[in-house]
RNA sequence: GGGGGUGUAGCUCAAUUUGGUUAGAGUCCCAGACUGUCGAUCUGGUUGUUGCGGGUUCGAGUCCCGUCGCUCCCGCCA
């Protein structure tokens, strides 16, 4: 007999009734009967009960040991009485009667409690992280991403990708997040910078010739954590394809991810081809480039009708340069007076001056607006919003950026507040068509967009010709249920282009030589178009484990400020290191209390 | 860097309007009882610098100021 098990914890059911068996486990929950104990036994397969008898030499031992110690049992697989079977357990049918227990590790009382559905503290979720990971919730969400990640391997090897490593230790690039550098012993003063994403490496892949790669890629970003975004570093299916043209790369993407969603989840997928939304359209329609489109409202733009208007405060707007952006709703006429108020409030703290609305309640039309508006203004925006009766329309006036994100945040809040988000959809979206540049208004100069890599729509005759700020790029995001899995570009691959467009964005020939200078030289000795995308795994495990936040789906994550509690990172290192890496400390001035935690490093 | 939420027993939470005796309950833990439970049950018990520091007051978990932790958001994220 195995010296730990002959079954699992999830594996024994009637058939083996009267077997010999062995199993080891962690004690989940106990039932003391003082001259009768239950255990349940639980491993990474599951839980079986475990009868302990009164005349048995470990009867009083086994009594007290507590939660989470792991123990060994031998003994006799007996079917359960009809009035004994658990029907909520896949091995309820049977029990397991102790013949004889080892202890293989006995457990203190565990910090968190771990045969409970409640959270405990995060902090303390954190530093046990060995424990929380035993809980039901989070073990699964970890074998999720781990079937994830091998059905996604299984998709891209099928569809004729291989798979590469791609340096932890490179150089530090100028554009993009704050790196994280690790300093050279042997080159005093100059340092590595872990990769934000094998952006360059896999564009010189495709360079070398290699037509079709993937990586479950490592990144590393120094950035702020937000509920979707763990500090320090996440994983990326990252992709790159040669000859490859931007609905090609979609149609790959989309067998690759509708399949892992219909593998993965039972919610209702829209199917290929997803939506294409140009860039422009999103910002008006959704007020996002990012849409969750299970909102079933789309804004328009009513700029024209309020133009002639004799509604002032709109009309000025517009007249300087501003737009007007209907938000129509169905059937909320019935609302009470509250609801309109507050979704007011909700539009000035989210920047707005204030929000118009106009409400179709049988025969009669009313709201605050109403008396500034001509009678063919209004059939012109029944029409525009296609407004039938218990209909209303929210108007948001500003600048069009400004515009876009008030319109934006009231449509998702609306979608919450009226519950008109179906939670068992994946509705994806490409957001296509971005713009190459954008003007910024703090330096007051042009700037790229999203990245410099993308190749321009129309090439290097759209860069001479046209005004900076209407070119597009071959650059896209791919969205689901509002959540940007990724960006992508099809690449700029000619260094002319290359020279063109940053000199677009007030650079010199000689700063992307200095900059660039790997790709650059790459793409002199023939490189072949290219393009490709790297969708967030962390992000599509969420998606598929229904978590809001991000640690939930990640085995050893940091906390908000980027720290390690269990590990303890980042922690300090001796003088002797420091030395041996030529660095001296310059810790800022003001050092806080008593309380030593490492956190003013 | 800024804004919001939050902090009471190991854990989850309570403590009445504007502040009033020795800060409670469940769970965990400890002891005892119990042969069919499956979140076992029953009896008893231990557990507190109310995050920390200061202030107002006859009196502060409660009010004020500061500070720290956790978290959500903004900035940031080619």
């Amino acid at each position: 007999m195995h010296k730990y098990r002959t079954h699992t914890c999830g594996e024994l059911r009637s058939e083996n009734d009267g077997a010999e068996v062995r199993l080891s486990g962690w004690i989940f929950r106990k039932r003391d009967h003082g001259s009768l104990l239950f255990v349940d036994l639980r491993d990474h397969y599951g839980l079986t009960q475990v009868v302990v008898q009164p005349d048995s030499p470990f009867f009083d031992e086994c009594q007290r040991l507590r939660l989470e110690s792991v123990i060994t049992v031998t003994g006799r697989v007996e079917a359960r009485s009809d009035e004994t079977v658990n029907h909520k357990m896949p091995t309820g049918a049977i029990e397991v009667v102790a013949e004889t227990l080892t202890i293989e590790s006995a457990s203190e009382p565990t910090p968190l409690y771990l045969a409970g559905d409640e959270d405990g503290p995060e902090d303390q979720r954190l530093r046990y992280r060995y424990l929380d990971l035993r809980r039901e919730r989070l073990h699964n969400n970890i074998m999720l991403r781990s079937r994830v990640i091998s059905s996604i391997r299984r998709r891209m090897t099928a569809h004729g990708f291989e798979e590469f490593q791609t340096p932890i230790l490179t150089c530090s690039s100028p554009e993009g997040a704050r790196d994280y550098l690790v300093p050279s012993r042997i080159h005093p003063g100059q340092f590595y910078a872990l990769p934000q994403a094998p952006q360059l490496f896999k564009q010189l892949l495709m360079v070398a010739g290699f037509d079709r790669y993937f990586q479950i890629a490592p990144c590393f970003r120094d950035e702020d954590a937000r509920a979707d975004r763990s500090p320090g570093e996440f994983y990326q299916l990252d992709v790159e394809m040669s000859f490859v043209t931007q609905d090609e790369l979609f149609e790959v993407i989309e067998d690759v991810l509708a399949g892992i969603f219909d593998e993965f989840s039972e919610k209702k997928i829209a199917v290929a081809p997803f939506p294409r939304i140009p860039y422009a359209e999103a910002m008006v329609k959704y007020g996002s480039d990012k849409p969750d489109l299970r909102i079933p409202i789309e804004m328009v733009d009513v700029s024209d009708i309020f133009a002639t208007s004799g509604f002032n405060a709109f009309k000025s707007v517009v007249a300087s340069g501003g737009v007007v952006r209907a938000i129509p709703v169905k059937n909320v006429a019935s609302q009470p007076r509250s609801f309109f108020d507050k979704l007011v409030g909700f539009a000035t703290e989210q920047g707005g001056k204030g929000l118009a609305y106009l409400v179709w309640d049988g025969e009669k039309v009313k709201g605050p607006i109403l008396k500034f508006l001509a009678e063919e203004e209004l059939t012109a925006l029944v029409e525009r919003c296609n407004v039938t009766d218990q209909d209303a329309v929210f108007f948001v006036s500003d600048k069009p950026g400004l515009a876009s994100s008030i319109s934006g945040a009231i449509r998702v809040k609306l979608g919450q507040d009226l519950g008109l988000i179906a939670d068992d959809v994946f509705h994806f979206c490409w957001v296509v068509d971005f713009p190459m540049f954008e003007f910024d208004a703090e330096t007051q100069s042009i700037i790229f967009s999203h990245n410099p890599f993308s190749m321009p729509q129309g090439g290097l005759e759209a860069l001479e010709t046209k005004d900076p700020l209407e070119v597009l790029a071959y650059q896209y995001d791919i969205v689901c249920n509002g959540v940007e899995l990724s960006s992508g570009a099809i690449r700029n691959h000619t260094p002319d282009v290359m020279y063109k467009a940053f000199e677009i964005a007030g650079y010199d020939p000689s700063v992307v030589e200095e900059q660039f200078p790997s790709l650059l030289n790459a793409f002199k000795y023939g490189a072949p178009p290219h393009g490709g995308i790297a969708p967030g795994i962390d992000r599509i495990v969420m998606l598929l484990a229904n978590e809001s936040n991000i640690r939930e789906v990640i085995a050893f994550p940091m906390n908000q400020r980027a720290q390690d509690l269990m590990m303890g990172s980042p922690s300090e290192v001796s003088i002797q290191q420091l030395r041996e890496l030529h660095l001296k400390l310059n810790l800022p001035k003001k050092q806080s209390g008593a309380e030593s935690d490492g956190s003013n490093i």
